[in-house]
DNA sequence: ATATTAATGTAACACATTGTACGACTAATG
DNA sequence: CATTAGTCGTACAATGTGTTACATTAATAT
């Protein structure tokens, strides 16, 4: 098959043969991935030169894609980079005129996450996460992204971390009790049950951490720990990746407080993983 | 004066000795002003050419705007191409050095799902889902929350969405086949047992939509149908944030493309909803 | 009309460019 | 251990590059 014909820019050309790639032409494909205009610009000593090879492997790799040496590719990437330069109306227009309303939503939710947390609130936030005997996640369907990567971060950093599920509340939370935490991702629609649920550990004693939607939520009568994030709406769904966002920042808080065990922790995994061959 | 230091592109630099210009000079000028990349690209022969003109002429036009020398003048113009070629995320990492904190690591990571979606790629990412017989979702751990939020969204608004965990990969595939679409997330550290099952899936006739972190990845020879997302670290792991915002684009996407079929389904989910007092 | 100057083209050259032929090295495989 | 296929670097040839020095033409003033 013919890459030229179908393909431009110069990551579908490198992607339709990446699996073909010898080390060192794979060193190259890496190099002109992370600065296209390389390929624009430079010769082929250049490129050699900056991935420490020889020119010949340069051109073999260009040979590789399908052109017939190395001026023939730079001809081509050149000519994918005029069509973009030919249009600088509608490039800008693309890049900064009307973004779509996905983009300023999602941007604004990743703001209101980073706002949430400014100051000491992220370190007050995971304090009680730190210091718990057991940390229970509570969260509903909207929230349930958050709260996977609240489970799978804390759980590679400290002991103890339990993800409680729409339905097994009640036989999950029975030994709960004073010295534990508990994380409770609350937005709208969901409030009902998983309000329930975090009464029922406050009064157990445990400390409520709670990532909320608004300041009207009952949540926050619960605890001092709160936040308020924003969710907004991508297509005919909340979105979870404020949720997400706010959930990795409090692992990375936990994992820095942590920072010897959860350093131990890792390396123990990791170990486990390799003996039980999870990644082969 | 040297018009280098304060001018940048092209037609400031005409412009500051458009008025001492020589005949063939000011031809020069008027060619390299319609086309830009003539001069970025071009050498002194094809400018010569493209005018009429001779090749010292081109030269003394170089001279005449400051640069000693027609190499220096195309190299100053490339400079300025490269910044404004640079995608937005990788001109900031290269502005403000390295070790991006969260904030701006995870706005990165946004911007890169967005240029990754720039054009109609969404679009033809949708298409296979939108007239899939049956969608599979396949993801490691690192993507999981990704999948997890494509999983709810796509079931919302149409029928026949399996998501496939690591460990039941063989069992579920066994009844895929032509018609069907599989969405696979595959980032760095979990792309062997993924791709692995893609690859069945693959050979079993289904079209496969590829989310990765590089085009580098095994995954993009299976399919014209991939893009490429930043995957940044959030202090110890790597984060979910990009592969939670492209899945609900996507879900998003496909929402609309359904959107007949998609709420009437929802209706009639939420009524179900109702009536088992799911939200009671 | 002619001397003078500016503008442009011609010729030459030193150097950088790409592409290829050949050999050394590595890692499997029998 | 020998062999083979694959990978990569060195050496070299052919072409094209930018630049300079010089010659030629065009324009202008005396």
């Amino acid at each position: 098959m013919n890459i030229k014909g179908s393909l431009a820019s110069a990551p579908d050309l490198v992607a339709a043969v990446s699996s073909e790639l010898t080390p060192a032409e794979r060193r190259i494909a890496e190099e002109i991935l992370a600065d296209p205009t390389l390929l624009a610009f430079g010769t082929v000593s250049d490129l050699a030169d900056r991935v420490g090879t020889s020119r010949p492997t340069v051109v073999r790799f260009a040979n590789k894609l399908g052109f017939d040496g190395y001026t023939q590719l730079q001809r081509h990437v050149r000519n994918d980079l005029s069509h973009r330069l030919a249009r600088p109306s509608e490039r800008i227009r693309h890049e900064e005129g009307k973004a779509p309303p996905a983009k300023v939503a999602i941007n604004n939710a990743v703001s209101s996450v980073f706002e949430a947390i400014d100051g000491d609130r992220l370190t007050r936030l995971a304090a009680p996460i730190v210091k718990a005997d057991k940390v229970w996640i509570l969260s509903g369907e909207t929230s349930r992204a958050g709260a996977i990567c609240l489970y799978s971060g804390l759980s590679m950093v400290r002991p103890q971390v339990k993800l409680l599920e729409d339905r097994t509340f009640g036989t999950d939370i029975c030994d709960a009790g004073s010295g534990d935490c508990a994380i409770v991702m609350d937005f709208f629609r969901y409030r009902r049950q998983v309000v329930e649920a975090a009464h029922v550990l406050a009064e157990a004693g445990a400390d409520i951490v709670a990532i909320t939607d608004s300041p009207l939520s009952p949540l926050v009568e619960l605890t001092e720990n709160w936040c308020e994030i924003e969710v907004p709406a991508i297509g005919p769904f909340d979105s979870s990746v404020p949720a997400v966002a706010i959930a990795e920042l409090l692992v990375s808080r936990v994992a820095w407080d942590l920072r010897d065990q959860a350093a131990a922790r890792i390396d123990r995994i990791e170990d486990l993983w390799e003996k039980t061959g999870v990644f082969q």
